[in-house]
DNA sequence: GCTCCTTTGTTGCTTAAACAACACATCAGG
DNA sequence: CCTGATGTGTTGTTTAAGCAACAAAGGAGC
């Protein structure tokens, strides 16, 4: 891929990998079993076939894993929809709002029982991750890096907002649409100062 | 589990465990996908997420691994048909039969890319585990060891042989009906001396 | 025959994971 | 209240896995 995320690069110990996968997919499962505050670290440890030690080797605790998994999660989901590696593109602005809205709807209601905060961890990380997305698009269109930066975040911000408010409207409206509705706003946030294409 | 394998007995160091375990799946995948000579041991490794040299401290070479693959799976199947940590009866007796159809069956049109060797290898280990287990149920019901394990290993080999018989007639009778018929000789066999029950 | 290339086994040295043991927190029940 | 049980973090020591580099065996193609 060509757009690696910055947290997790080059190269890294296989054995780490193999053990965050493993602590990962654990984790995943576990969490579709019982819910967040059920889960033990020994759950974890048990499940994903490592020491409990080893675990907070790699993570301070289960909050830190449950961020790291809401990360690394949105990342497959963008990679499975061949976004992430590319450039800008309308038809790539819209792949990744629906993709924004589709992870809002899923983690909504796939664990609703980790506190408050669970929301919030999810905005944070996924925003962050759109924000980076678009940075690199603008940036690799030869946008000047604060510019850049000012752009992506309010598109980013915009987006996932929208997405949330796509999701909780009642009644809902179709998914297309409303992307093709609010993808032109978003648009002209990113594109505020290089106006073409 | 009650009637433990004599190999890979009681604690073996998590880390053994999973990579053996992870070693296995690989292998399982890569059967499946290429046939037995296609893979090579780097294919292994790289699937399993391990280093090579790791391969080849669990394994002198991807034949003994074939060797402890065939073994494990036919130890997974019966352990999913609950036999395995069993008492003797007709009934076990009968699923047990009927377990070693399926497997030479499967095991005959799964890879037929081995070599000649590959059948060898699966009839060598399934019958050194069903004359183990059938063993096991003489112990148990206090049969001398000797005379269990005449009684066991005669009738391990009638079992197989008549399991790879049922697998290459045409047409196949019904497996049901095929074991009805053929169980009652292999119990003659087992209980030659004890005959109660 | 001869390369070039891939795969195979093998070997010190390095590093991450396992373990056991610890002090501490939390909570249900007598 | 206290007691037993369970989960959390942390630490030093031990052990298995990773790495890089090696020699050697096979193939494929010229």
């Amino acid at each position: 891929m060509l757009f690696q995320a910055p947290q997790e690069k080059e190269k890294l110990d296989p054995r780490v990998k193999r053990t965050r996968n493993l602590i990962f997919r654990a984790f995943g499962e576990l969490l579709a079993e019982k819910g967040f505050q059920a889960i033990t670290v020994q759950d974890i440890a048990y499940r994903a076939e490592i020491n409990r030690a080893t675990f907070y080797a790699h993570f301070p605790d289960k909050y830190a894993l449950l961020q790291y998994s809401i990360r690394r999660a949105f990342e497959e989901e963008l990679q499975q929809r061949t976004l992430s590696a590319c450039h800008y593109s309308e038809e790539n602005l819209r792949a990744l709002i629906v993709t924004v809205c589709d992870f809002v709807t899923q983690s909504g209601h796939h664990c609703k029982a980790a506190g408050g905060q669970f929301d919030a961890l999810v905005e944070g990380q996924v925003r962050a991750q759109v924000q980076e997305l678009m940075q690199f698009w603008l940036k690799q269109r030869s946008m000047p890096p604060d510019e850049a930066d000012i752009a992506s975040t309010a598109a980013a911000w915009a987006i996932y907002g929208l997405a949330q408010h796509w999701a909780r409207s009642k009644p809902q409206p179709p998914l297309d649409a409303y992307v093709q509705r609010i993808s032109p706003l978003v648009r002209s946030l990113l594109m505020a100062s290089t106006l073409s294409d």
